[in-house]
DNA sequence: CGGCAGGTTAGTC
DNA sequence: GACTAACCTGCC
């Protein structure tokens, strides 16, 4: 078995891609998509998804995956990390932006995952009016005591919870544990609501950008920035374009030159980078984090 | 140490 | 519709 466009190397429980473009695991992990990736003493990162555990290290120019066969990783983690998608293609597009260009010089081997929708959801719910050490360690915190235990040899990990899981728990127990505050009832609200079927997750993969903003936002808890990350890092609507404080500052700054209000940026955005607007937004909100720009 | 954070909501006008 | 305070918690 191979994988169309990659060179690999099998190994024992790993695989290599040799000379692989565009896959920055670092940058894939810091711009802000995703907070459950693990960085390992090694520089490796550990991630837990779909009830599997991956293992990743960029080496020269090879990115290894532990944990994994050939066979796991066409049908799991190819479709995970997007592989079939040409950013060199998306770079040269967005590259005739001068702004743009210069962003992406900072942000090198971003993607943007497909990751599990539920999870996403819920994260982004926690995400809100929060801090990013503040959301990950209630995630964590989330999966360990609700999640699945896994061990393996890359250690023990703990998988993210259902909504059946995290729909029948008690608001008042739920908030002592996670340390979400005034988000728990949002949770355990939307995960009973995930849980029953009132909202198709599954229909979303396929709906417009818009029309699945207007399903996610019945989810308390979920609003325009919260809907638009769920749809860009879970069901890759590369169309959408999240406007949080980053990314409204980098705006502000190079393009409307003047204090704008969060609907217009999103319009602004949709409109200038149409189809690749999320990955601009990726781009740009690695690019502002870096310099501080606008702050 | 206190203001404030990767927004949403409910309540005003 | 457009605008604004309040919101848990603990980071910076």
């Amino acid at each position: 078995m191979a994988i169309k466009n990659y060179q690999i190397k099998e190994g024992k429980n790993s695989i290599t891609i040799k000379n692989m473009e565009d896959f920055n695991p670092k940058h894939i992990f810091e711009c802000g998509q995703a907070f459950r990736w693990k960085l390992e003493e090694d520089e490796s990162y550990t991630l837990i998804s779909q009830g599997r555990l991956l293992n990743v290290k960029k080496e020269k120019d090879d990115i290894v995956f532990k944990g994994t066969n050939l066979q796991e990783f066409s049908q799991i983690w190819y479709n995970y990390f997007d592989l079939g998608r040409d950013y060199g293609l998306i770079k040269k597009t967005l590259s005739k932006d001068p702004i743009l260009k210069k962003a992406i010089l900072y942000a090198d081997g971003i993607r943007i995952l497909r990751q599990e929708p539920f999870e996403t959801i819920i994260s982004f719910i926690i995400s809100a009016n929060n801090q990013i050490p503040r959301i990950k360690n209630s995630i964590e915190i989330i999966s360990e005591n609700y999640g699945e235990r896994l061990d393996s040899h890359l250690g023990t990990y703990y998988s993210f919870p259902s909504a059946e899981e995290l729909g029948r728990l008690e608001v008042g127990a739920f908030k002592e544990v996670s340390r979400v505050g005034f988000r728990a009832e949002r949770i355990i609200e939307t995960s009973k609501i995930i849980d029953k079927r009132e909202i198709d997750l599954d229909s979303l993969y396929k709906t417009s950008k818009n029309q699945g903003k207007e399903t996610l936002m019945q989810l308390p808890g979920v609003g325009p920035k919260v809907s638009e990350c769920i749809l860009l890092f879970a069901f890759s609507k590369g169309d959408a374009f999240p406007v949080d404080t980053w990314v409204k500052r980098v705006m502000e700054h190079f393009y409307l030159k003047k204090e704008s209000k969060l609907k217009e940026i999103e319009e602004f955005g949709a409109k200038k980078f149409g189809k690749l607007a999320g990955y601009a937004q990726q781009y740009l909100f690695y690019y502002a984090r870096e310099e501080k720009i606008g702050k």
